[in-house]
DNA sequence: CCAACCCATAGATAATAACCTATAAGATAC
DNA sequence: GTATCTTATAGGTTATTATCTATGGGTTGG
């Protein structure tokens, strides 16, 4: 028996003559002649290699090897049935597969878009990953998931991005740093500080540089910090300034304080990022969709920058 | 998604690129050049209406929808493999049906053939239908069942038949009738004696009668009796003689005798009858194998008259 | 950087599947 | 016995499938 050259048509066909027990009648359901009718079930007879049906006075009747047959197509079809439904499912966004990567700062603020989203669509598997701009980026140029948050996104040439919320960095320091009462604070005036700094490759750290460098300014004390949290805590016992995303900052945290350093305004933007040369997963679109209505409940709404509408449009 | 016109062949090919995660490698295993399948591949995409695979960077990756329906496949060729055993169970004889329908007389002997066969083979349903010959006839002229056993078979237009069996009538009579000592009797002698017969259309009284029409004699006291087993028993009982095969009576009933009537002999034989316009079963070619085989061991061997395997030979 | 390998696309072809119409032969029903 | 229904067969057309070759662009590994 091969089956390589039998489709699903012709069994369909023949599970309409088990039905009715009538080739007449099967073509006059199908919008068939007859003849073609007749023609089906012998063709499949001869794949099959057995007889299937069997015609006696105008009556058919069906042989064994005909009835398990028409059994194995039941359960092929009901399998395929569900797969449609699982489809279904997908393209409504109610399962399948959303995988974000993001910047190491990002996962302060995204949680509490992915939190909400997730209770809705339980389904839906979200794999997150999260590295320093560097490693991001490499995923993007590889094109290994389907949504990337970055603050400052990277050439566009095969990606749309939509801005989403404001990403001011702010400068801390000690609280008892002498800078700390001064009300009117410069960058030169901090230059010569100590700061504790991410590893070259975090976009954080590449903004303030760029800004020293286009300043003319070197910064002659740093210290590199393996994350966020390191930066705030060391700063708060005193060990130097830091400049970190304000997302980082806890609310109530009375262990350092925010510089207001008159002419820098290191503010950036936090944007969702997609490929335009991959497929993008049904639950990744309708993650956006979601975040594009849901931005202002879930994200403190002073930051909220929501563009994403030209975005989703985009993709449609 | 439309089923209709996808065979069986573009699931083989979407599997193997599945397993394989190359393209080209299902191509080298399948015969094919590496754009058939690429091609197949999107066709299949196509007409799911979703993407399933994704090209990265020379490595391929299965999406949700494409795993999903990978698993269907799996399924659905199990399902198939499980229909070709199944097959082969059924061309192996071991599973099936085998119809037969016999006229009553043959009931008391191919019981004794048909129970070592379906010892041998458990599976295999044996429907038995039961009738005098006009019933086993009308049957017969629908080709309802896979085999019919008659003593004096059809018209073989449509049909070929094979003898196995001899079937003897004998007349017996009250063990204390008054012809049982006689040493010398002759038709002439019995016409005038009441006969219990069985209803016209049985074959055994039609044989009996056309014997006495063709020798110019009429029964004068006939009594119709239902069964062949009420006739031994009503002739027992001393009701009058009665013309029956030699197999319907037990080996130790004393209760009647047979006569040895001198210028009648109504032998004819058993034969199994098989349509040739109709396809006949595996189960029932295996049996008439089977019968052909062991027809010796299971019938007494006196009356045996192998012609089985000219009409094995001829069903081939 | 080049050779080797991956996949995609375009364009072509032979096979065949999927239909049809016309027709015939057998069964059924009144 | 005729009209009507059934299925089967023959013969033909069109659409689709299943392939191929040739080619091009991107990736990888030495």
């Amino acid at each position: 028996m091969d089956l390589r050259h039998i489709s699903f048509r012709l069994l369909e066909v023949f599970m309409c003559v088990v039905k009715t027990r009538s080739i007449s009648e099967t073509a006059r359901q199908l919008h068939l002649t007859q003849p073609t009718v007749s023609q089906q079930i012998k063709r499949l007879q001869e794949t099959v290699n057995e007889p299937l049906v069997m015609v006696n006075q105008q009556r058919i009747h069906i042989t064994e090897a005909g009835f398990a047959l028409f059994q194995t197509c039941q359960q092929v079809f009901g399998h395929f049935d569900d797969y449609q439904d699982y489809l279904a499912e997908l393209r409504g966004g109610e399962r399948g597969r959303c995988k974000i990567a993001m910047v190491n700062t990002a996962q302060y603020i995204l949680p509490k878009l992915l939190g909400p989203y997730s209770n809705l669509h339980p389904h839906v598997e979200l794999p997150l990953e999260i590295g320093n701009r560097a490693e991001v980026l490499a995923r993007f140029e590889r094109g290994e998931d389907d949504i990337y948050v970055f603050s400052h996104p990277p050439s566009l040439e095969h990606a749309k991005a939509g801005r989403f919320l404001q990403n001011p960095l702010v400068f801390i320091a000690p609280i008892n740093h002498l800078l700390a009462s001064k009300s009117h604070v410069t960058l030169h005036d901090i230059v010569s500080e100590r700061f504790l700094l991410r590893e070259p490759g975090s976009a954080t750290r590449m903004l303030f540089e760029s800004e020293l460098q286009s300043r003319g300014f070197v910064l002659s004390n740093t210290v590199q910090m393996a994350s966020n949290e390191a930066i705030r805590v060391a700063v708060g016992s005193g060990m130097g300034l830091g400049v970190v995303s304000r997302h980082v900052l806890p609310p109530h945290d009375t262990s350092f304080c925010m510089l207001d350093v008159e002419d820098v305004n290191l503010a950036s933007h936090w944007y969702f990022v997609v490929r335009t040369d991959r497929h993008l997963s049904h639950a990744a679109r309708n993650f956006l969709k979601f975040a594009q209505l849901n931005l202002e409940q879930c994200l403190d709404k002073q930051w909220v920058t929501n563009e994403l509408s030209q975005l989703n449009k985009s993709l449609n």
